[in-house]
DNA sequence: CTACAAACATACACGCATGTATGTATATTG
DNA sequence: CAATATACATACATGCGTGTATGTTTGTAG
């Protein structure tokens, strides 16, 4: 029953997919391996072949959501855009409005917004996930400390501060919108509630 | 061994404080009746006395927290403030500093913003808490509906949306802070932060 | 003073998830 | 074309949490 090289990586990302599926239902805690395996026609004997337990599973969806997301804005911060405050509004304009149409983002994210309480079992890996929390806020302000180095922020304004708040307002946003989609129309509610937010900006 | 009524309701109280101890650390799924027990100084018998199972404390644990939530925001309604917008942004003010400095509503909140994934054996409270957040938005409409009859925001602002920006960021903040609150220095970043957002609803 | 019921504590049975040990078939290597 | 390692599937042992059944003490009503 040996499969090839090919076959493995496969399965590898079935169970991955799976998980992601049956994480971002029930929650890391909840889920079992063997709802797991189902999910990806295989048996528990292959998860465990390829994943020492659960957790490494989270972690290994982990990387595979956050590092294209990093990268995704490393690329965007490379642009000289004249506007460093529109871009950004832009950038997470888009961004919501391609989650409301992409399943597998809704459910990786539904994933680790949500789902994922880092306490107990998961109490090992918060620091982490902190950490790559704190990596990408240091990309967030960097937008800002264009913007305030092209004179488009007050003097007094604090690049983290602003952060801080953007962060907490796209992270209630996300929170809000993945724990009840039908309650929340972010397809026609993204423009209106960044544009409203962004406002605060202005002169 | 039996105890008089006041004993019983005193030790219905500590399973209670005990239980938003031990769900906030742990949060509900992984929390074991045991544990609750044991932190309240009983057996698991003295839980299955006053409680039908882990989800009925939750429900308790809720309603513990709401009602007083609500009441407290209908009795601020009641002033009539010549800047209702004003009047919200310090009652949240307020509301954020006063909860850096109580433990025990920073444990309640906790399990109720982070640690209560209602997915698996929670999903039938979802509706039922999903609810009584649109009782308490619409609570905060209210602030924005008096605003806007007193000429105080533009004629094309929605008082819906205006809610539910400012109930995303509340939610973030919340989020943010208690996920993690050596990281966010809640005392002192609280006013700067508030202040910033409602800054977009001037003129 | 006694009978009963409240307010628990203790003991037990059950299922379920995990981890591991073992079996097995097949690709790959020499 | 063996021999071996890979990629799983299956079987088993273990522990842990839950729910419930039963035991025990004591306030209280008559």
């Amino acid at each position: 029953m040996r499969r090839t090289k090919e076959d493995s990586e496969q399965t590898r990302e079935d169970i991955l997919n799976a998980s992601v599926r049956i994480f971002s239902e029930k929650g890391v805690s909840q889920a079992t391996l063997d709802e797991i395996a189902k999910a990806a026609n295989v048996t528990r004997g292959a998860i465990y072949w390829h994943f020492e337990n659960k957790f490494q599973i989270f972690e290994a969806l982990h990387d595979r959501l956050h590092q294209p997301f990093v990268s995704m804005i490393l690329q965007d911060l490379e642009k000289d855009h004249p506007e460093p405050l529109q871009q950004l509004r832009d950038l997470w304009i888009s961004l919501l409005l391609e989650l409301d149409e992409d399943e597998q983002k809704k459910q990786a994210l539904t994933l680790f917004v949500i789902k994922s309480d880092y306490s107990g079992e998961l109490a090992k890996y918060k620091d982490m996930h902190c950490s790559s929390k704190n990596e990408s806020m240091k990309l967030f302000q960097r937008y800002f400390e264009k913007a305030k180095k092209m004179g488009k922020l007050p003097e007094n304004a604090d690049p983290e501060i602003l952060t801080q708040a953007v962060y907490c307002f796209m992270k209630g946003i996300l929170f809000e919108y993945l724990n009840d989609q039908e309650g929340f129309d972010l397809k026609n509610r993204a423009r209106a509630l960044i544009n409203l937010f962004f406002k605060c900006f202005d002169q």
